[in-house]
DNA sequence: ATCGTAGGCGCC
DNA sequence: AAAGGGCGCCTACGAT
């Protein structure tokens, strides 16, 4: 079968652009197709040319069961698929929590118990062959469950398996689209499973293509901040002490302290009077001015930090021909987020020169402004939080109608969303409670639910679990009723901040696939996600059309995504060489 | 030896 | 201004 008659026999199937298309890929060995009750096994040494041929012919919806680990296939070839239903990411969003599998995924879906799932055994020899178990063929068990072989990578050992395993990826949308209709999920969780599936697309391109790095400004960077790059371990090990005498010589000949051991530092600050419960930064920050010592330990610690995490290892593991490449998820494990590896979503300061665009390219940056609170006005619908959201600085407003400073009233807003309870955020809380009662309602109502143990939901569907593990009800359970206060308050706070962090998390990735959509005409590519920012690889001449497009993009975004019509998003829009540059 | 946890800190 | 929610990644340490 070659790649003009697969395009044409999904032609003859698919009708419209978006309609699902089950899909199984296997560089090496081809890729399996399923329409409704039909498979096409296709076997080539180039599936992504197949794929690319069938999405400019039918632009249907892609749907399979995850993304492979490693490179992906589309990406690296530079197939930039429209639209996908990734079976794994529906699962996240329907049930919280990451980790999950395939198989799991698939249990849930056809009612069978996750604690029956069935293993390979050692060596897949002790299970899995009887004949109890039906054809080695087929993929589903007769019990229902997936067969173990499959799932362990079996499933892409032939272009006929890849196919049935298309099939399947078919037939687990099918039951997640009607999971999505169900009760508590809004009308909206349709949507969101879209944009959280595109954002998957986001992410494998992330991956293949990475952040621009100037190499040489970056080497010059580390050595700046932690000093030259090291020849051997025994140099590395010369630095390294270099760096701890220079705070121990302040305590005098003779005292070894492990500068890296916090138990070690607490004991060491008490020699010279500080009697502290933690080392943390912000608490030593206090204290610089009591002792010598504390100044010193707070520079070790900002050196000791680029050498061992943003240093020249860092640089070698993950920094290669000029582009940054970590690992990328559409959303972690809490509210919904994306996270990313390699320091990608934790690149200190110091280090953001080194971001810049190649030659004949500039960065595009974008910066959502105040997102938290505006997003806090979308989902409570408070009519006075979202006539707050007309200002370009909303927290002006609010202070007015507190009868507060700016600065109280924006304090007084985050905590609210954060769960901040002490301070003199407290009071102008007071007045929050007063002035926005249906935004402090709704954030007060997940608090409660989520102190109770129960999980709460995002406005676009996502599931919120509440960690009701051993250890919280051993806590609970525990005759010690501060504890247990403790905990739930934790989840209260954790409910409360996940409802905005989610919320904004996925409009976030609605505007990030929106522009990825309108980006790609332009030549230019978003090169960087990091949570209420994007960043922008643009050829020179469309540097202008970028900027428009973004701005564009959003308010695209904040339409198809915002359960409130009136509440205003802003973004900030910078045209830089570097990333620092902006702001 | 290998694993999970805690303290710590980078970013949002 | 206070020290809150999330993540990844470092080190040291105690359990297995």
């Amino acid at each position: 079968m070659g790649t003009d008659a697969a395009i044409e026999w999904v032609t003859e199937r698919v009708g419209a652009p978006g309609a699902d298309l089950g899909v199984a890929i296997r560089p090496g060995v081809g890729l399996g197709i399923a329409v409704a009750d039909d498979v096409l096994p296709v076997g080539t040494d180039d599936p992504a040319s197949v794929v690319a041929g069938i999405e400019a012919a039918v632009a249907p919806r892609w749907v399979w069961f995850d993304r492979p680990s490693g490179p992906d296939p589309l990406a690296a070839a530079g197939v930039r698929v429209a639209r996908c239903w990734d079976v794994l990411t529906v699962h996240r969003l329907l049930h919280g929590r990451w980790r999950t599998s395939v198989a799991l995924v698939w249990a849930r879906l056809h009612d069978l118990a996750p604690d029956g799932l069935p293993t390979m055994g050692q060596l897949g020899l002790l299970d899995d062959h009887g004949d109890g178990d039906g054809d080695p063929e087929q993929p589903v068990r007769p019990d229902g469950y997936l067969r173990p072989e499959w799932v362990a990578g079996g499933w892409s050992a032939t272009p006929e398996r890849l196919a049935r395993w298309a099939a399947l990826a078919l037939d687990a949308a099918a039951r997640q689209r009607r999971l999505l209709g169900l009760r508590p999920l809004p009308e909206r969780a349709h949507s969101t499973a879209r944009s959280e599936s595109a954002a998957e697309l986001l992410c494998a391109e992330l991956e293949v293509d990475g952040l621009p790095i100037d190499t040489v400004e970056a080497e010059r960077l580390i050595t700046e901040a932690a000093g030259p790059r090291p020849r051997d371990e025994t140099h590395a090990d010369e630095l390294r002490r270099a760096r701890d005498d220079e705070v121990l010589a302040i305590l005098g000949p003779g005292r070894a302290v492990d500068l890296r051991n916090p138990a070690d530092v607490k004991a060491m600050l008490r020699t010279v009077g500080l009697d502290l419960p933690d080392t943390r930064a912000w608490r030593l920050e206090r204290h610089q001015d009591d002792h010598p010592l504390v100044a010193a330990l707070l520079r070790w610690r900002k050196a000791e930090r680029i050498s061992t995490t943003y240093g020249w290892r860092w640089l070698d593991e993950h920094v290669h021909a000029g582009r940054l490449r970590g690992e990328w998820s559409s959303c972690d494990g809490a509210a919904g987020r994306m996270t990313a590896s390699a320091g990608l979503h934790n690149l200190p300061a110091e280090l953001r020169p080194a971001v810049a665009a190649e030659a004949g390219h500039v960065l595009v940056r974008a910066d959502l402004g105040q997102i938290e609170p505006r997003v806090l006005a979308a989902v409570s619908g408070d009519a006075a939080l979202i006539a707050a959201t007309a200002d370009d600085d909303l927290y002006q407003p609010v202070a007015t109608r507190l009868g507060v400073t700016r600065d109280v009233a924006k304090v007084a807003v985050l905590g609210a969303m954060y769960g901040s309870t002490t301070g003199r955020s407290a009071h102008a809380l007071r007045g929050l409670e007063q002035a926005y009662p249906t935004a402090m309602g709704v954030l007060e109502a997940a608090a409660r639910a989520g102190a109770a143990g129960e999980d709460v939901y995002t406005i676009g569907g996502r599931r919120v679990r509440m960690w009701v593990d051993d250890r919280s009800e051993e806590i609970e359970a525990d005759a010690s009723l501060d504890r247990a206060r403790s905990v739930a308050a934790a989840r209260g706070r954790f409910a409360r901040n996940a409802l905005i962090q989610g919320a904004a998390a996925e409009l976030f990735k609605v505007w990030a696939v929106t522009v990825r959509a309108r980006a790609e005409p332009l030549g230019a590519r978003i090169v960087l996600c990091l949570h209420d920012e994007l960043l922008l690889h643009v050829p020179d001449e469309r540097a202008a059309d970028a900027v428009t497009l973004v701005g564009d993009a959003l308010d695209e975004a904040a339409y198809r995504w915002s359960p409130a019509r009136d509440v205003r998003f802003v973004a900030e829009v910078t045209t830089v060489r570097r990333w620092s540059e902006a702001k």
